[in-house]
DNA sequence: TCGATATAGTTTCCGAGGAAATCATTGAGA
DNA sequence: TCTCAATGATTTCCTCGGAAACTATATCGA
């Protein structure tokens, strides 16, 4: 007897996530921006500059993918592309003033999303969700950013 | 001032349940059998039989995709489509002999896998986590089975 | 110094699935 | 009956991102 479709926990979470990030990615494209452009984006916000091959492996995405990415929005100027001096296998990533005056108007939705879907809990409730989810990713070493 | 790409609660979910999900399909990928033809597999198992139109919906995909899906599915032999009787614009699908024998076994991968990334939990932080997934979902409407 | 190897990035090819045009069938109304 | 709107399914075109081959650079060892 195999057992039901949503009697797996993976199942729910599946569906929840689907639904929150599939709402922000829809919220993203106002500004012609994917889920995986956004935590570039916000990656370089945060870190001040990045390294393709790092970002990739941090993002649990291929190089390829990544060097697209960086391809278009380095097209759409919203960041800039240098080589290394000592090293010239390296490329070093730094937001645009254009990328960097667009990462707060992205964050802004990023967390209007997060209140539209996780406002409604009491703080515990929002706090044992964290920690579950959390102590999950610890317990399997996820360290990367998600994407899509 | 942006917040933190780890700030918010859609990133931690995505992270984990993208790690479920995709550990979860290589493990479905043994059998050549991705996310959404798992659902659907899963689902006709469950249903006796199923109309495109109405999967579709339910997985929260195009009638497109679920055609090329059900193409696959079918040159497989895993299921059978026919045209009903009554209003030709309809398919029943259901599983075949060889697609209903695949299913628990693809059921029992499932499980192991909810197994691996939540079976550590204690007995009410999995309940309070699925009670938290189950009333994001009821509030915000989502009834579809997720895919990938 | 000169291969051999390792590593960063790019490119090519491919599969998955969405958007929308199209096809096929049905039912409703003039 | 004939036309037209509605609906299910298919097809075409497109985008995203992975796999792996390829390019360029650096380093190590003989």
């Amino acid at each position: 007897m195999a057992s039901n479709l949503d009697s797996h926990l993976g199942y729910w979470l599946r569906m929840v996530s689907n639904s929150v990030t599939g709402t922000f990615a829809c919220k993203l494209k106002a500004h012609d921006i994917n889920i995986a452009e956004w935590v570039i984006l916000q990656h370089l916000y945060e870190a001040g500059a990045g390294v393709p091959n790092e970002i990739a492996m941090r993002m649990n995405m291929t190089r390829g993918g990544v060097s697209k990415l960086v391809d278009k929005l380095t097209s759409r100027q919203l960041l800039q592309r240098t080589i290394d001096k000592d090293d010239r296998r390296y490329q070093s990533l730094i937001l645009s003033a254009k990328g960097r005056a667009l990462v707060p108007k992205l964050a802004a939705l990023a967390d209007k999303n997060d209140a539209e879907f996780f406002g409604h809990l009491k703080a515990n409730e929002r706090m044992a969700l964290q920690n579950t989810l959390k102590t999950i990713a610890s317990r399997r070493n996820l360290t990367s950013a998600p994407i899509g």
